[in-house]
DNA sequence: TATTGTTATACTCTATAACTATA
DNA sequence: TATAGTTATAGAGTATAACAATA
């Protein structure tokens, strides 16, 4: 186990890095904030799926990817299908224009971070990438749980 | 330089990992929301300074600094003195009160961090906290500037 | 005229709760 | 009764612009 002092600078890297997402996220393209590019992306890797399943993807709550989904199926970028097999669900799934934006936001995230990380190596890259989705594993399933204790928060974000 | 696939992969590891910032978040004590906490942390790592100075560490603007130091002065965590060498700015400094939430914030934090990564060795976590600090130097001034094109957004997040 | 800091406004993101429809 | 999804409401975070005070 890691000792007190690296769980404190953990602790202040992990509040830092809040400024390289932003900056990632100026550069997306018009109409499609972080979490409309997040939304196209999971549906990309893993395919049609429902809402109760992208929210788990996502780790946030059903009503918030309920609204993503939204804006995204408003600009015609991925189909919203009840699912046959239980009327209350819906499969979504990506439109032909829905890849199109796609493709533009890997060329713009590639290029913003060739640009910046231009003195990493692959295997730099690689093991951050590692390390990241190590960490995500290790906190399982962030989202919120219910019966809070009245001495800790309850935040937005 | 990093491969393509890398670069994808790290945007959205980068995208993902505010589920973890999000539980972190969730376990600070009342009245003291994540952006206080990143207040008083660089305030006890970096001693007293200006509001100027605070916005350039948290890479975020200053009328957002502004806004959060007020948060903490308000309930007597920091203090605000007019700067003896320039009236215009005020220096910022903790107060006995603001060490003790400090105490809180460190202890709460190394609970919850040794919790979830009680399978890290301190190895591990010492390469993530370079590779993140690393990721931020890369950044550099992260904070937005003037002048976008209009065919990217200037979000808010 | 330029700079430091504050305030007003708007937008993004998330959580809780109430609600509808279906299982 | 329980579950999938939607909508309304509230709160946190940030950016831009306008403003006040000082350099």
């Amino acid at each position: 186990m890691a000792a007190h002092r690296q769980f404190e600078e953990l602790a202040r890297q992990l509040s830092a890095i809040g400024a390289v997402k932003r900056e990632m996220g100026r550069i997306l393209p018009q109409d499609c904030p972080p979490a409309s590019a997040g939304v196209l992306t999971l549906l990309d890797r893993h395919g049609e799926m429902r809402m109760s399943q992208l929210a788990e993807l996502l780790a946030i709550d059903m009503s918030v990817t309920s609204r993503h989904v939204a804006h995204v199926a408003e600009r015609g970028w991925i189909e919203r299908e009840p699912d046959p097999a239980d009327k209350r669900s819906r499969l979504l799934r990506l439109t032909p224009s829905g890849r199109e934006v796609l493709e533009e936001l890997s060329a713009r995230y590639t290029a913003t971070l060739a640009r910046y990380l231009n003195d990493w190596s692959d295997a730099d890259v690689g093991h951050l990438n590692e390390l990241l989705a190590r960490l995500r594993t290790s906190f399982g399933d962030c989202r919120p749980r219910a019966h809070h204790d009245s001495t800790t928060r309850t935040p937005a974000e």
